[in-house]
DNA sequence: GGAAACCGAGAAAGCGTTTTCTCAGTGCGA
DNA sequence: TCGCACTGAGAAAACGCTTTCTCGGTTTCC
C-alpha cells in the first residue's frame, strides 16, 4: 500500500499533531494510562474531542491481537431455539463489551468446520451451537478453535481437557414428560423423532428407551419426524396409524405442526390423543390447546455459554466447565387423561 | 509491541521462508496474482499447504481497509420479524463472502446510534433495522454511517442523496386487510396498535384513517396494544369493550395473544369477532383458528437489504435504491362474516 | 548488436494502533 | 556539586498482511 489518501478518517496522528504530542502519548491518554502529565492529557482529550476522534478498532485489533468479538455458528437461524441462544449470548456478551459475529451453516454439516475456522480467525473465540458434525470430526476440530464453547454437545474426550459447554438435559426432560403421560394413564406412546444428525435427538431416544425398559407396561413407538412445523404436520398419518394415545414430539415446532394436522383431521387433543413438545418456545402457550412441554430457559443457555467463553478469554478458572440445564415440565392443555379404550 | 512469541500462529513469513521466496511473492500467490512463475507458485502453495497456513484476516483487514463484514442493528432479537430479516441478510451476505456482526439495542433507542457507530467502525457497512430513533437524529447520524441501508425506515431528505432501503408497504397491507373485513360485512373495526416509536405503526394508522375517510360507513377505533403476545393477550378487555366485530392487530404476535385471550374469555373467533395479524410469521398458519394476515416475505426483505448494501460496497449503480414489498393478504380462519347484530 | 521495452520477484513502505526502548530533564542524597 | 534513581514523553518497532517501487535479467525490435 502507501497511497496517501486525503479523505482518510481522522486518526491518532491527527490528534497527536493537533495536541502537539507524540502518537504514543495520545495512545496512552486514550487508554487511561496515568503516566501522563494531567495538563497534557487534558490537551489531548480536548484535541480528540474537537476532532471527534474515534480509534480505529482494526488497528487496535492487530496491535492487541484481539477483537473483542466472538463468533457463533448455528445450524439454522430459523430455529427458535437457536434464535434464543443467539439472543442470550449476544446480550450477555454485549454487557461485557463484546460483539458477536454470526454464521449460519444452513444445516449443512460439512460447512460447519469451515465456518467455525473462519469465525475463529476473525474473533477471539467461537461458540459452536448444536453442531451436526460427527463426534470424531468435532474432536479433531476442537483444539484448533481453542477458546471454544459448545452448546448442546460435549466432547467425549477422556484425556483431561474438557471443553466448556452448556447443555440441556434432554434425557431427563423427556423422561419427565413420559412420566407425566404415564400418570395420566397413557401406556402406548409414540416419539416423533427429530433430525437424524441431531445429538439431542439421540439423547431423547436413549432416555425413552431406558424409560421403557424400566416400565414394562409402557410401549414407545418411534415415528420419523423432524424439527419443523412441516415435519410435525406431515407426520399426522403416521401418528394415527401408530395406534397410540400420546405423542412426544421432538420439539415444540413439530408438536405444533402435529397439533395443527390433527385438528384438520378431526382428531381431538387431548381427548383422543395427547401431545407434548419440548423447549417451551414463546408460542407454545398460545396454541390451541396450549402445549404441554418441557421448558428450557433458552436465553439462559446462551448467557451461560457466554460466561464460559468469558472465563476462557480471561483465563480465570472456569466456574464449572459445563452448565447443565434441567428442563421443567409445563403442563398445559395438550395433554389429558388417556382415553378409555 | 514487540514480544517475540514462539507460540504465534504460523504466518506469511513462515511460508515465505519455507518456500525460499519473499513475503510479497507469497502474498501474490495467495491472492491469485498471476505474475508469478508457475513453478514458484506451486512451491509456495505446497509450503502453505504443508504448514496449513491460513492468512490472518485482521492483517488483511488493516492492509486492505475492509473487513468483508457488515453490521446489523436490530431493536430486539426476540422479534420474529427481525429474526427473519437477520436470517435473510446473513444468508445472502454469506453467499457473497460477507459475514454479519449483530447488535441488539434491546429497544433502547438511545443506544442505537452508539451501536451503529461502533458497528460501522468495525465493518464495511451497516444496516439499521427499523430504528426507533427520531427522524432528525437518524438524518443526522446517517452520513457518518455511510455505506448504510435502512430497513423499514426511510429518511425524508429532499436534498438528493437517498439512502438505500427496503420497506414493507404496511399502509397498503393494512388497507387490504380492512377491505377484506369490509367485504365480509364488518363496519365497526378496531386497530390494536403497536409500539409508540415504531415508524411502521404510524404508517398503518395513517392508512387506516385514510381508509376510514374514504368509506364513511366504516368506523375504526384505536386500542393501545404493542408488538408482543403479551400485549395482545392483555388487550382482550379493551377489545371487548370497544364494541367492534373485527380487530386489526399490529402484527401476528399481538394477534395471536389476542386470539388466545379471546379463547380464554369464551369469545369465538371468527363467529363473534374476526381477527387479523400482520407479517405472516411461520406460526400464523398454525394457530387455531389459523390467522388471516398480510404476508410479507421477511427473508426477502433481509436479502434485498443485502443487495442494496452490496451495490453500495461495489460502487455499482444501485438497482433501485428502495425495494418496496407489497404484502399479500392471506385469508385464513380467523376472519369470517360479520355477526348479524 | 545495442537500446528499449518487458517481466518476475525482492525490498520496503504502509494500513492504525500499542508498547517497548530510549533518553532528556528533574529531584534528591551524599 | 556531582551522580544516581526516577519520571514523563518521544522514537521506533511490532502486529500480519498488501502493494508500490525498484531492479536484475530477458526478450524484442530496429
Amino acid at each position: 500500500m502507501g497511497r496517501r489518501a486525503a479523505s482518510t478518517r481522522i486518526g491518532i496522528a491527527d490528534v497527536a499533531a493537533k495536541a502537539g504530542v507524540s502518537l504514543a502519548t495520545v495512545s496512552r491518554v486514550m487508554n487511561g494510562n496515568f503516566t501522563v502529565d494531567p495538563a497534557i492529557a487534558e490537551r489531548v482529550r480536548a484535541a480528540a474531542a474537537e476532532l471527534k476522534y474515534q480509534p480505529n478498532p482494526i488497528g487496535r485489533n492487530l496491535a492487541l491481537g484481539k477483537t473483542d468479538t466472538i463468533g457463533i455458528v448455528v445450524p439454522d437461524l430459523a430455529n427458535p431455539s437457536f434464535q434464543g441462544i443467539l439472543r442470550g449470548l449476544s446480550r450477555a456478551a454485549a454487557r461485557d463489551g463484546y460483539r458477536v459475529l454470526i454464521a449460519d451453516s444452513s444445516e449443512i454439516s460439512s460447512e460447519e468446520s469451515i465456518l467455525a475456522g473462519e469465525a475463529r480467525r476473525r474473533c477471539d473465540g467461537v461458540v459452536l451451537c448444536a453442531p451436526r458434525m460427527g463426534a470424531d470430526e468435532l474432536a479433531e476440530l476442537a483444539p484448533s478453535l481453542h477458546p471454544l464453547v459448545l452448546v448442546n454437545r460435549t466432547i467425549p474426550t477422556g484425556d483431561g481437557a474438557v471443553i466448556p459447554s452448556t447443555v440441556v438435559d434432554y434425557g431427563r426432560g423427556i423422561r419427565e414428560l413420559a412420566a407425566h403421560l404415564m400418570e395420566l394413564g397413557h401406556r402406548r406412546l409414540a416419539f416423533l423423532s427429530g433430525p437424524e444428525r441431531s445429538a439431542s435427538n439421540a439423547l431423547r431416544l436413549d432416555a425413552l428407551n431406558e424409560y421403557c425398559a424400566e416400565h414394562d407396561d409402557v410401549q414407545i413407538a418411534v415415528i420419523a419426524g423432524g424439527s419443523s412445523f412441516e415435519a410435525g404436520h406431515d407426520a399426522v398419518d403416521r401418528v394415527r396409524e401408530a395406534d397410540v394415545t400420546a405423542v412426544l414430539a421432538f420439539n415444540d415446532l413439530a408438536a405444533m405442526g402435529l397439533l395443527s394436522g390433527l385438528h384438520e383431521a378431526g382428531v381431538r387433543v387431548p381427548e383422543d390423543i395427547s401431545v407434548t413438545g419440548f423447549d417451551d418456545i414463546p408460542f407454545a402457550r398460545y396454541t390451541t390447546p396450549p402445549l404441554t412441554t418441557a421448558a428450557v430457559p433458552i436465553n439462559d443457555v446462551g448467557e451461560q455459554a457466554w460466561h464460559r467463553m468469558r472465563d476462557l478469554l480471561n483465563g480465570t478458572a472456569p466456574t464449572a466447565p459445563v452448565a447443565k440445564f434441567e428442563p421443567s415440565v409445563a403442563v398445559r392443555g395438550s395433554t389429558g387423561l388417556a382415553p378409555v379404550s
